[in-house]
Order: structure tokens, then sequence, then C-alpha cells
DNA sequence: TTTCCATCATGGCTTTCGCG
DNA sequence: CGCGAAAGCCATGATGGAAA
């Protein structure tokens, strides 16, 4: 049955391909090649570096992959990642683009930079190796076409074990029982307790340490228990200065007939789809959608756009009119506030962008606002600036006309001049912040106490168990409310989701026919959400869907809760997992202050957070109990390691230094 | 406890253009 | 034609303050 799919494949691919390959892997190692894994037998389809430029070209043509201007960029990414990698064209794939992908794009990442590329340049790298890696993963999906979803641990080990010794022969020499690989293979976890013998397995197949222990799911951490002190919460800068911020409003509410015009003409021409009569940039036309995330009362003016008479919502719109009705809202802030001091009047045009110096006093306003910290946030208006005065295709170059009361729309060339030097000047701004950006808030200062502790889900714990001993067993609305909230905290322990996905899960179908999303299988309560419901939707979720089992430790919480406590507070059609009686029919909007409410309260030294710090508290644990175990990390996150080596990169150097010292303690007592 | 309205902050891409 | 850079889309999250 298998050897005919393989068949299939083999027959599949040689029409696809020109030349027959070798079946084997022996895929030359180039000299800078350091992380090639041993040579190992595997099922996928054999394909060549060549055979894969052939079929991108083939597929360009007809459309299927990238335009035919891009083309040559994707072939240009390649060429100079196998040369760096140490590929030839006549290289076979194999888990080049697959399974080490990210350890070859990190390495391959990690060259360019020592080369001294800048960080666009990367990043626009990584973009095109990536459509690469999607041509492969397409092809492999035809190749196979079978549904079964492995995990993690199962593809692993049956990579290292097809094909090459019989499962007995590697079982007995890797001294790891033959049923308990076998179970392995079919899909069952090992046990706790039994990550031993994944190290033997690794050990013996010549794998770095973690290649298969990585891929369960996380150890349950040794109970900790840190006395919580009840000093005050510390303050928390950002918070501070927010605090002081928000006091000024000076964003522009009421604008003028004219600039609602104004805007209402501009968004019809980033909208539609013949950018009305005026030269776009390809991709400058901005999406609408029909349904939006609010309802219908709460759409305002500058975001919809009514289109042959529906009217449709513009995200984009509603993003760049908050950016550009507050630089408006500065020009006419009084002097003495900070402002520019114009007169409201004067003011409230697009054509305010043209204004160069402007443009530069009000960045250094809201440098000055944040701290002195250049930050990311800052470049939008400029960006803004420099798209709408673009030489060509800026809107504002284009439609002089539409412009009368500046000074210098009389003269075709002054207004020119003017819109090139705005363009000139917001582009230079931009390169410089882009170039000395930093970050002017630290999202996890506010748990900082927590993360700091050798085991920071502990301290978790610790708030359960506080939320236990004030259980109110009155069996009213408030006992419903507490069982809901204290699920919520150990639910984000054990699967750290995003707020958006914790709030939209669902424990009942949707009334459109979806499963629900936290459900039992064969008696273990698993989530599974759906790849297209993920902020990272483009990025790792892309490549793995979310199926993750939930703690056993969770079980018996969540079945009294669906039980008992959730119809106190939902009525029955309500599809959601958490929910609220203030509506009754829909997902629990107030989530995200709900935890924090509760955050604020239990956990120790915390002044109040938002659910996605639990993915940091849950990442840092892993990070500080198996130093370096970024695969498992990312892997509990639904990030890519890629991303969580970034984020936690300062967990590396300390938390593995202090392991080791542990290590070679034990390693070297009695000596 | 929940909702509403602001403001501020940032990530993660993809595609196209201009130049030599 | 290939390389390197430019352009910019599209979201989401975090938080304060106040009111329902």
């Amino acid at each position: 049955m298998k050897e005919k799919g393989q068949e299939r494949r083999l027959e599949q691919l040689k029409r696809h391909y020109t030349a027959p390959v070798p079946l084997d892997d022996t895929t030359p190692a180039g000299e800078r090649h350091r992380f090639r894994a041993p040579k190992r037998p595997m099922t996928l389809p054999p394909l060549t570096f060549a055979q894969l430029k052939n079929v991108m070209i083939e597929r360009s043509r007809s459309g299927d992959a990238v335009s035919a201007s891009s083309l040559p960029n994707a072939m240009s990414a390649l060429v100079q990642f196998m040369a760096e990698r140490g590929f030839r064209d006549d290289s076979l794939i194999g888990t080049h683009l697959r399974a080490s992908y990210y350890k070859q794009v990190a390495a391959h990442v990690k060259a360019l930079r020592e080369e001294g590329r800048p960080g666009a340049y990367i990043r626009n790298r990584k973009s095109l190796v990536k459509q690469w890696r999607a041509l492969v993963l397409e092809l492999d999906r035809q190749a196979a076409a079978q549904g079964g979803t492995e995990t993690p641990l199962q593809r692993a080990l049956r990579e290292l074990l097809d094909g090459g010794l019989p499962l007995k022969t590697v079982a007995s020499r890797a001294r790891v029982p033959h049923a308990s690989l076998k179970r392995w293979l079919r899909g069952s976890l090992p046990q706790r307790g039994k990550l031993g013998h994944l190290q033997s397995l690794e050990r013996f197949f010549g794998q770095p340490p973690g290649t298969l222990t990585d891929l369960l799911p996380i150890a349950r951490p040794s109970a900790g228990s840190e006395s919580a002190s009840e000093a005050e919460p510390p303050k928390i800068a950002y918070r501070a200065r927010l605090g002081e911020q928000i006091k000024l409003k000076y964003r522009l509410k009421d604008p003028c007939e004219t600039l609602v015009k104004e805007w209402k003409d501009f968004l019809l021409h980033k909208t539609s789809l013949t950018a009305s009569g005026l030269k776009r940039q390809k991709r400058g036309k901005w999406n609408t959608t029909s349904r939006p995330v609010k309802p219908e009362d709460k759409v305002q003016w500058f975001e919809s756009v009514t289109f042959l008479g529906q009217r449709t919502i513009c995200q984009t719109a509603a993003i760049t009119w908050t950016h550009f009705s507050q630089y408006v809202g500065w020009l006419s802030l009084a002097v003495e506030s900070g402002g520019a001091g114009l007169p409201a009047e004067a003011v409230q045009s697009l054509a305010s962008l043209l204004n160069r110096e402007h443009l530069e006093a009000y960045i250094e306003w809201r440098v000055a606002r944040a701290g002195g910290v250049l930050h990311r946030g800052i470049c939008s208006i400029l960006k803004l600036a420099a798209s709408i005065c673009h030489p060509v295709t800026g809107y504002l170059t284009q439609c002089r006309n539409r412009f009368p009361v500046h000074p210098d729309a009389r003269d075709e060339l002054a207004w020119n001049a003017t819109c090139r030097s705005a363009h000139e000047g917001a582009r230079q701004l931009i390169q410089h912040i882009e170039s000395t950006c930093e970050l002017s808030r630290d999202p996890s200062a506010p748990v900082a106490a927590i993360l700091s502790l050798p085991n920071p889900l502990a301290a978790i714990k610790d708030a359960t168990k506080r939320m236990d001993a004030v259980r109110p067993s009155t069996g009213g609305m408030a006992e419903a409310i507490w069982a809901r909230d204290r699920l919520m905290v150990k639910l984000l322990t054990s699967n750290p989701l995003r707020a958006k996905n914790l709030i939209l899960l669902t424990i009942a179908p949707s009334p459109s026919g979806e499963p629900a999303q936290l459900r039992e299988v064969n008696g273990v309560w698993r989530i599974a959400i759906d790849k297209k419901d993920f902020k990272n939707l483009a990025g790792a979720a892309k490549d793995r869907a979310y199926d993750m089992p939930v703690r056993r430790e969770l079980w018996s919480d969540i079945e009294a809760y669906r039980d008992t406590y959730r119809k106190m507070l939902a009525s029955p059609s309500n599809p959601y997992l958490f929910v609220s009686s203030k509506s009754p029919d829909g997902p629990m909007y107030s989530l995200n202050r709900q935890f924090e409410n509760i955050s604020k309260r239990y956990f120790s030294d915390c002044p109040g957070v938002g659910p996605q710090t639990m993915r940091h508290i849950v990442a840092t644990t892993i990070l500080k109990m198996h130093p370096n175990a970024w695969a498992a990390a990312a892997y509990v996150l639904h990030d890519r390691e890629e991303t969580v080596r970034k984020n936690y990169a300062h967990l590396a150097s300390d938390d593995a230094a202090r392991w080791l010292d542990e290590m070679m303690t034990k390693a070297l007592s009695g000596l």
C-alpha cells in the first residue's frame, strides 16, 4: 500500500521533472554548510534544486506562482541562498527546504547579517526564500495526497526510521523498548520520565540534542512555592508615560467640510479599481471588506466607502486617518502646548503633508513625548507623506487643481518641486528613524518579577491556588464568574493563545456548522484552530495547523465549567467557551480587561496584564527549565522557532550557563 | 463587572521599481 | 537582466480613563 503510494508519487514527479533522480539522499555537503544533517533515509520526493527552479519557471509562466516580474528576484534569492549554504543545482533538496528549513534560513540570515546587509534586505531575502519553500511544500502535498495528520514527533521518528535499519535493530541498538518505539511511531506520546529513551534515539541517529524531545508538549514544571511579597506592585514606566500623554487630546475631531471631501476623494482613489483615473503604485490599493468586525452603528465616515450602492469598510483608511488627524490636530494645537499654533481652518487639508518643516517639527514633538525614543509608530505619518507626495504616483502630485488654496498650486513647476522636496524630506527622515529605531515600551515589564523566577509558571500556579481559596460557594453568578476566570488562567498556561483566539474559542459547533474548537477527541480534550484564524496566518501558522492537547490537569475544570457554570452565563446557543452575562449570545469581548483584573489581584507583584503576557511566561518557563529548547517553546506558542529565538535571546546565555553549571556539578561529583 | 472611547505601539510580510 | 532597495498593505495589541 505504502509502496504503491510511493510509486505513484514517483510517476507524478517524473511527469513534472525532466531528469530521473536517484532515490538515496547523497546531497554533497558544501564547505560552509555546518548544520548538515547526517545521511539518513527519508520518504520525501527526490527533487533537486535545478528541478525546483524549472518548476518555478513553468508555474510562473502559467500564472500559478510568482509574477513574471518577480521571478528574477526569486531566482537571485535562491541562487544566493544556495551559494551561501553550499548547495548546487544537482543537490537534492531533501530536508533543506522542508524540516530543517528554519535552521537553514536562520543560518542564512546570520551569514547575511555578518556580511553587513541591512535589515530590510534580509527581510526581503527571507520572504523570497520562503516562496521556494512554499513551492516545495505544495509539490509535496500534491505528491503525497494524503491527509493524515502526524504529530511532529511521529513525523520526525518516521523520517529517521523510514527505509533504513529495521525497527527492531534500531530499538535494541539504541536501547529503547521496541514496543514503545512502535507506539510512538503510531502517534502516541511518550510517558513522562521516558525522555531518556528519546535522547538515546537522538544520540543513536547522531542528531543534535532536542531534535526529538523538543517536539513534545511541555514538561510539567516542578512545583515551586515562591512566597509572594505583599508590597505595592512596581510602577511601569510606559504606563506612567501613557497616563501623562493621553491627557492632551490633540487629535482633530471635527474636520471641516472641505477636508471631509478631500479625504473621501482620496479614499476613493485608494480603494477604487481604477484609482479614479490617476496613477497609483501597483500595491497602492487599499482593500475593503463588506463584513467589518464592528457593528454597523460603529462604522465611521472616514473608513467607509460606498461603491455601487454597497457600503464597505476599509481598515487601512481607519488607521491612516488616525495618523493624519493627529498630525493636523498638532498643527493647530497652541504653541504653549507644543503645537504649531496654526489657524485650524488653514491646516485642514491633505496639502499640509507637503510642509517639510512642519513634518520635522511634528516628529520631534512626538519623539519628545515618547520620552526621547524613536519608535516605528512615529514613522507612520512620514510614510503617508512620502506616499502622497511621490513624484509619479503621489496623490497630491497628481491632483494640483484639487488644492487651489495652496500657494504653489497655481504653477505646475512649483507644485512639483514642493512635492518632490516633501517626498525626499520624508524619505530621509524615515531612513534615519529606521536605522536608529528602538523600542519605547517593554511589554514584559509588568511581569518582570514573575519572569525573574526560576520557574515563572509556579507564580501562576500560586495565583490559581489563591483563586481556589476565595471561591464564592454561593452557587450563584459570582461562583460562575469565578469558575470562568479560573479556567481562563489555567487554560492559558496549557495553551497560551493570543487574546483574539481565546475570545473566539468555541466549545460548541458554531451556527454556521463549524465544529467546536475545544473538544474531546478519544477522551482527550484538544484545541484545534483553523489556520485562517491566526494572526500569523502568513507566517508560522501557514506551515502548521493548531491542533494541541489541553493538559490533563484541566480536564475536570473544563467539564465542570461546561456542565454547570457556563450555562449560567450564556444562552444555550452560544458557541463560545468564555462568555459573560452582559452579552449572552456573543463572545466575551471584555476578556482582556477581565484578565487584567484577575492578574492584578492574584499574580504577585503584578499591576495587571493582558492575556498576551501568558505567552511570555510560558515560553520563559520552558526556556528556563530547558535552556535552548527553542523548538518546544515555538511549538507551544505556535510561532516560528526563529521568532522565539529572536524574542527570547536574552534567555540563552545566562540560563544556559546556570544549567551547564548544574549539570557539570552533577557529572563531576565525587571527582 | 463590562463597555466604550481614546491613544499609543508594533509586526510581518509582498511586490514592484530604478539603476548599472 | 540581475541586484538592491523602495513602497506600502493590513492588522492586532496594550493601556488609561470614564461611564453604564
